[in-house]
Order: structure tokens, then C-alpha cells, then sequence
DNA sequence: TAATTGCGAAACCGAATAGTTGCATTTATA
DNA sequence: TATAAATGCAACTATTCGGTTTCGCAATTA
């Protein structure tokens, strides 16, 4: 099956999930207490950041530890700086028009 | 029905219309052009892209040019500024890790 | 050793998704 | 005015998605 960097981000759950483990790895339990759904809802969220590769696992006895991958999501930064650029000459443009009506030409 | 950026960026055709019509409004003819989809299809897109307010439409005459509303794109950019915190914290530990490798302690 | 805990996988279900075909409507053109 | 072009919308379909329930397995603990 193939697995979409943004096709995983698109889901609110996940989402969520991605932050609650970018600063400290967590247990599929642990995850699950923060949300109203079941452990086995959040374990197939779990697993589709993890075929994607925007989340790694650590085994540590019968349990096992998700944390985020943050490299990953630089890909969407990537993506991004195509349309940053676009902003970014735009907010120039206006910020020379600003410039032009505030200096009148003499 | 509630529309949200992130799924609408999760379909590729909907991420490759958006790319398509930064630079340039374009009526669903043209952007249909480019996909191996029908007409109907891309309109479907358009409407989608159009409720979450990432594009906008210009009508003239029989034809609608579609651009896209890039401050919008911006939201997704404020989404990851939580995680680039954390991905430039995590560059400076291992950049001052490396001027420890190169530095010795005396 | 027996019971409990933490977990993933499979089967199932209703809703959403992306696509198609077939219209209707408005505008331009012959 | 008749025809063609540009578009949106509705109905239908196959597939995917997010969720639950049930189960099996391995690791911990009583």
C-alpha cells in the first residue's frame, strides 16, 4: 500500500498524535489515554505514520515506544518552499508599493 | 461539510492543481489539460480547493480562472513552525556536539 | 505456573472519497 | 437564431478510511 507523507498528515487524529510524541516517545497507551477512541484505533494510526516513516519504534520489553522521526517533516517544509517563495516576492511587491505611496514621487 | 487544508492537500492531484495555478489563474479546461482525468474530476477538485478557501475564481465571460489564495498555504507553514523549533534545536545540539568532537577539553 | 498487561492483526461496518457519465445552463460565435 | 463551447451539478460506483470488536501472542507479575 502506498503510504503519502500528506495523506498521513490529513487525518486531525494523527495529527495530534505527531505532536503529543514529537517531544518524548510514548506508548500506543499512553497515546490513547488523550484521545476518545480505542488503543486499536490509535495502533492503525501508529502504524500508517509508521509505513510512511514519520514515526520510528523502540521495543523496551512488552512495551514499545513510538517517537516522532522529525526529519521526515521537513518534506512538507520542502513542499512549502515553492509557495514561500511565491509569499514572500509578493509581501516585497507590496511592501515596495507601501514604500512608493509613502515617498511621492516629487 | 467541513473542509480542511490538510485534507485537502492529502490528494496529489489536488496538490498538483495547486502547484499549477500559483503562478497563473487558469480555468478548469486548462488544468484539466495536464491530468489523465475527465473535466468533471478537476471541477470536483476546484470546488473542494475552493470551500477551504485555498483558491479563488475570477469569472469572465463563459470562463472562471482559478488562482490560488497563497496566503491560505501559509497555515500549513504556521503548523510546522512547532516542529522547526525543534528540528533547528536538535541541528544546534549536534552542531555543538561537533565543536566538541573538535575542540577537546584540555 | 497462572493471571494480567501491552500490543498488533484480522474481520467487519458505515461513511467518505475520487472517479465516471449524463445532464442543464450560460455565453460566445457562425 | 442555431450551434458550439465552458462550466457546474447530480447520480452512480468502486475503493479507501477510520472506527470497533474479537482474537492471539509475548512479556511481566502474583
Amino acid at each position: 500500500m502506498r503510504r503519502d507523507i500528506f495523506q498521513a498528515i490529513a487525518d486531525p487524529t494523527r495529527r495530534a498524535i505527531i505532536v503529543l510524541i514529537a517531544l518524548q516517545a510514548m506508548t500506543p497507551n499512553a497515546i490513547a489515554d488523550n484521545f476518545k477512541t480505542t488503543r486499536q484505533a490509535v495502533s492503525k494510526h501508529l502504524r500508517i505514520l509508521t509505513e510512511c516513516e514519520l514515526v520510528k519504534q523502540e521495543q523496551k520489553g512488552r512495551e514499545i515506544y513510538y517517537s516522532l522521526e522529525i526529519d521526515k517533516m521537513k518534506e512538507i517544509d520542502m513542499w512549502l518552499e515553492q509557495f514561500r517563495k511565491i509569499w514572500e516576492t509578493r509581501f516585497n511587491q507590496l511592501d515596495n508599493l507601501l514604500s512608493t505611496i509613502k515617498q511621492p514621487k516629487k
